[in-house]
DNA sequence: CGACAATACCTTAGTACTGAGATTTATCGA
DNA sequence: TCGATAAATCTCAGTACTAAGGTATTGTCG
């Protein structure tokens, strides 16, 4: 009866469930050091690309406004990181690591991606390439249909 | 900078970011008629499988025990569902469709498999396919290790 | 049979959000 | 310059969960 689903319906539940498993394991590495998968996300965006507004962190992490307060509260209170007002325009607040966030994601990073690296493991690298060309296709369409 | 990213890293963003988007899409689709993304999987397993324990139905929409008791009240209480006991086994809360469910759903699906048609035709079916297949072996390999 | 483990569901407390509206600051046209 | 509008963040109420523990029922094995 499956077989007679529609194809696209069928790719909805596969894709659904690979991702909820990853999310799963992705999440239990990270919880090792007491975070959540967004908080984690924030702390990359951060590390990555410098001192960011909470607006860009919000953006990058498809997160609500409310959202990232709530996140930014939450990184602030485990002294990860910090907020500052802009010099130009007050309305924005940068979000910064502090010498604990930074140690604590570069303590993070090297494994989480080794640990990622096993569970997609299930495809080659050429197949995870083929596979993430599609994907990249089907979400650019989905997020403006 | 992207660029040297790990290919697993990379391919857990995009993937992310697809699911991301097309829940969004299915689960604006569903709340026209007042249901969230997990009513709506809670009431088409029924539909398609028939009475089902909440056990079962909680295996197959991957939510806590807690949150299959939750599902179950939140529809109980649309009046689209209905609980029943078991003779056999009496620990067992059987979920079956009311009248009012049933209809519900088959108005329900077709359209929303039209929109989910929609949403995924950024690839072509044969396209959708090879997704399928890969994210099928993907998922498999990502739960167990 | 009878103790004890296992199973199925429910309850409760707590978490991580969302969405709407409030507040503060910036921008732009008249 | 003023007023209106827009933008960025915050606040608050409500939602949809999870995890841990509780209760009722069944299965198992001496």
């Amino acid at each position: 009866m499956d077989r007679a689903a529609s194809p696209a319906l069928r790719l909805w539940v596969v894709l659904s469930r690979a991702h909820a498993a990853i999310e799963d394991k992705a999440a239990d590495d990270v919880a090792r050091y007491g975070l959540t998968l967004a908080e984690f996300g924030v702390l990359k965006a951060v590390y990555h690309k410098g001192p960011l507004s909470l607006g860009e962190i919000q953006r990058k992490c498809l997160v609500s406004s409310g959202g990232i307060t709530y996140l930014a509260d939450r990184l602030e209170r485990k002294g990860t990181v910090k907020r500052h007002l802009s010099g130009r325009d007050r309305r924005l607040r940068y979000l910064e690591l502090t010498p604990k966030g930074r140690h604590l994601i570069e303590q993070i990073f090297p494994q989480h991606t080794r640990r990622l690296e096993q569970v997609m493991s299930g495809l080659t690298p050429r197949e995870q390439g083929r596979a993430r060309a599609l994907l990249k296709r089907l979400g650019l369409h989905a997020e403006q249909v």
